[in-house]
DNA sequence: CAGCGTCTTTGCGCTGGCGCAAAGAAGAGG
DNA sequence: CCTCTTCTTTGCGCCAGCGCAAAGACGCTG
């Protein structure tokens, strides 16, 4: 318990929808009843099935939320990185959690379990509202990607992902650097209901084109706006397959 | 105000799961402060884009949750019938609907407004937590279906959307009478991801192997245990095209 | 630096499902 | 009863994307 936050992580704390308009006081009381937990890459913070016990904010690193089908196939729900709330919902009520936490990078985040949550909340009720709005705000985000899901054709898909991504921030985000993403094809193709190796060529075009630069698991996004284009469908659609 | 349900329709009230646990007295006072929402076919509760306002819960008839895309193409986010309630989440929070509700038949419901649910909420808490895990089921179907969406193939999930109201108990459902759905093709395609030329296939190949009657904006299910095992791929996969 | 495991690329063939078009059915209304 | 509208079926062609296989590329370890 009462773990002291570094700067830079105090930064990402302050980042999180949840502790919004919270006084510094109020955010020390809370932060005093918060554990540190670390996991290593491919370790987890919890497995799907499991009763919901512990609310995180992520400190450190990126965390895959991944539902496991019965087939065996993984499909990523979310992929969440410094400052993003890990299990709001489900902490809410007594569930169990639906997914599992995996840690894309070695991770280190707090952790409230649920009784604690709920005194907090007691205490600041604008935990509790600003709760509600995340849970609104998951709920929609999950019907977007539904709808996109069954809509749209996977190159788009993929844009949107990528677009995603960056724009909250995961991976090194440098002002004057360009945007590089740390995850694997196989991730990207997980995350869009799609195959690796769609991916995988879908890349490769962007790389023709100098969108991005393709590296072993990572992207460097140079031209941000036009990955933004194709994410909305503003393109000419791109052959899958190198043209001449 | 203060509307008189039917003794149906007082079944159906309690049917829903955002008042479990309460005695009828109780029930009593929530549903005096309840006002009655009459729609008829093809009209709207509400759009997507309105602020959230009003929670419901439906009497009578069925209602469509949808999203429209950008290109214009809908999308049914679910298909609700008598004692299902619309706007949970969303009326917890101060957004705004993140889809229309379309009356699928001419339909009913009681409407309680943001102002009233958070007092009644704060009489009886019990609608709070009925209310929470509420959210949290709302959220842990969507996940699945989401996940279905991505890894599954056409069949399968249209398999699944007609199991899933069926057994929610959508269409007349009389004991001795084989379950009967009200929709058609293209509500199906819309809530499975396809197009309605697909799904009519589906339903043909369905009905020449005697699991299904299909008619005009109906479907009567002879045997569902036939359509569980193409739901869960416990089947030989059937040919979209009709065989000699 | 050689060997190994993991991740990625690319070619090739195939098919599930889309899209269109045209021709039925089934109600609704006059 | 006929007409109009809406919903459904079915044939046909096509292509986006899957699946596999084989060959790189990268990074780690001894």
């Amino acid at each position: 318990m009462a773990y002291k936050p570094t700067d830079q992580e105090l930064h990402s704390i302050r980042r999180a929808t949840i502790f919004q308009g919270l006084t510094d006081a109020q955010l020390q009381i809370i932060l005093q009843a918060a554990r540190l937990v670390q996991v290593e890459r491919h370790g987890f913070f919890f497995h799907q099935g499991e009763p919901a016990s512990t609310f995180y904010v992520i400190l450190q690193g990126n965390v895959r939320l991944a539902q496991l089908t019965p087939e065996g196939r993984q499909v990523i729900m979310h992929y969440f990185g410094p400052g993003s709330e890990i299990a709001v919902i489900v902490v809410l009520s007594k569930a169990d959690y639906p997914v599992s936490a995996e840690a894309a990078s070695d991770a280190a985040a707090l952790g409230w379990d649920q009784q604690t949550v709920f005194s907090l909340m007691e205490q600041f009720p604008r935990l509790a509202i600003n709760g509600l709005e995340m849970v609104a705000g998951r709920f929609w985000e999950l019907q977007n990607r539904y709808r996109e899901l069954a809509t749209e054709r996977v190159e788009q898909r993929v844009a949107r992902a990528v677009v995603r991504l960056v724009q909250q921030g995961n991976g090194q985000n440098g002002r004057s650097t360009p945007p590089l993403l740390t995850l694997s094809r196989q991730d990207l193709a997980e995350m869009t209901g799609t195959t690796l190796f769609t991916v995988s060529r879908i890349c490769s075009s962007w790389e023709q084109r100098g969108f991005v630069e393709a590296g072993r698991e990572q992207l460097i996004i140079h031209q941000l706006d036009h990955i933004i284009a194709i994410a909305d469908d503003l393109q000419p659609h791109a052959p899958t397959t190198a043209e001449p």
